[in-house]
DNA sequence: AATATGACTGTATATACATACAGTTTTAGG
DNA sequence: CCTAAAACTGTATGTATATACAGTCATATT
């Protein structure tokens, strides 16, 4: 499928990775030209489109350095990731509070702070961390404010324990599935499972991936 | 010097990382403003200046996008041969397995293995990780295979969750003392509370200020 | 009481940028 | 020989974007 690059192509690519990594963002139209001697910046932008084409780069139209540079292997996009913040050690992961109604779980307003976490804690790396409100799962041993490290998915198997969303409202319980049948268990006897009925608004946010509690009962 | 963030600072910062994560390049002063509905592209101008001058970020003067993130390992310039020797960001706390009878918690032969910690996660300092055996604390939400977060102390109150040594044997229950009389309460009716007798030789190795579930039982 | 700071609104402007359209030249293929 | 594609130059334009200046309001410090 992907169309191998010219050589002028190659070069192109490859100082875009290159202001990427030591700038932070990606070169404008003007600085590809620059580099390479463009007198227009008409030429970078031809070049740009073409490698579009390949599919060797993401163009986001409008925008200012609407450049993505697509990984070929995973290898090259992690190094990039950690260019940009030239983080090595550890991942910093939004603690999200009280999830407003309505709004998607990582929007702004949700955030109360970051935290940097070593990456090798977790087997699959989460991709937030989730403050719990509630005892609805205290038997699967998660408490009212511990953070519920998540990794977003849109899919889980029957079991997980998942932050599912539910018209509004943003929830963690354990996941059963029957033949399209999609039931919520809590994991306390005071609670009811939560079946989703047709026309309720349902989806799954992720899967619940380790658990930080920050003060244990004293 | 590093001045700590306001809780609107953490957010824009987490945002601008979002954006980056997501895009692979960073957001406008416009669309800082569109995600916090702030009606003046200006204020997020400021919350750029003050988190650069506070050294979160760095500000590229004329180019658009030109917003990087500062590693948060480098952060005190200041005080460089310190960061560079020490991290004093990150906590490297050894996380002990199976204690072998007899020995110090913290003997080599205990320890499988090391792990960064954010040292913001916790409000005591914690020493070491151990890596809790049995259910007899299930009902306090601390599970088979947990992490627990112990900082050293030869003495807690009551009620306080403690890892203690009776004998040549370690254990974590939350402690119990009536005038000079001890006894340790599982958090689950399947155990005995333990009353410490005469002779039994016992000590408080630490209390509790944390816990770190790698996986969820899935 | 005076001052500083955080967190904004509102207006304005120069310029940074993407992008369209019209050409030229060279090279490789049918 | 003809044509397509690659690799440009040159001009132009609307808008995306950074950024200055003047205020407001609440809260915390001196």
């Amino acid at each position: 499928m992907a169309a191998a690059l010219t050589p002028r192509q190659t070069q192109i690519v490859s100082f875009i990775r290159q202001v990427i990594i030591s700038t932070g963002f990606p070169p404008t139209r003007a600085e590809i030209s620059s580099e390479f001697g463009f007198k227009s910046a008409n030429s970078a932008e031809e070049h740009l489109r073409a490698l579009a084409k390949k599919g060797v780069i993401l163009l986001t139209a409008g925008a200012s350095r609407g450049i993505r540079l697509v990984s070929t292997d995973d290898q090259d996009d992690t190094s990039l990731l950690l260019s940009r913040s030239a983080n090595l050690l550890h991942l910093t992961l939004p603690i999200v509070g009280r999830v407003a109604a309505g709004q998607p779980i990582l929007a702004a307003e949700n955030v109360e702070r970051e935290l940097q976490l070593d990456p090798a804690l977790f087997t699959k790396t989460p991709d937030y961390l989730l403050k719990v409100r509630g005892l609805s799962m205290r038997d699967a041993g998660i408490l009212d404010g511990d953070l519920l490290a998540v990794k977003r998915t849109p899919e889980a198997r029957s079991g997980q324990i998942i932050v599912a969303r539910i018209d509004e409202d943003v929830t963690v319980k354990r996941l059963s599935q029957n033949k399209g049948q999609i039931i919520l268990l809590a994991e306390n006897p005071d609670f009811e499972p939560i079946s989703i009925k047709p026309g309720q608004q349902f989806a799954i946010e992720g899967i619940a991936v380790g658990l930080i509690r920050a003060d244990p009962l004293q």
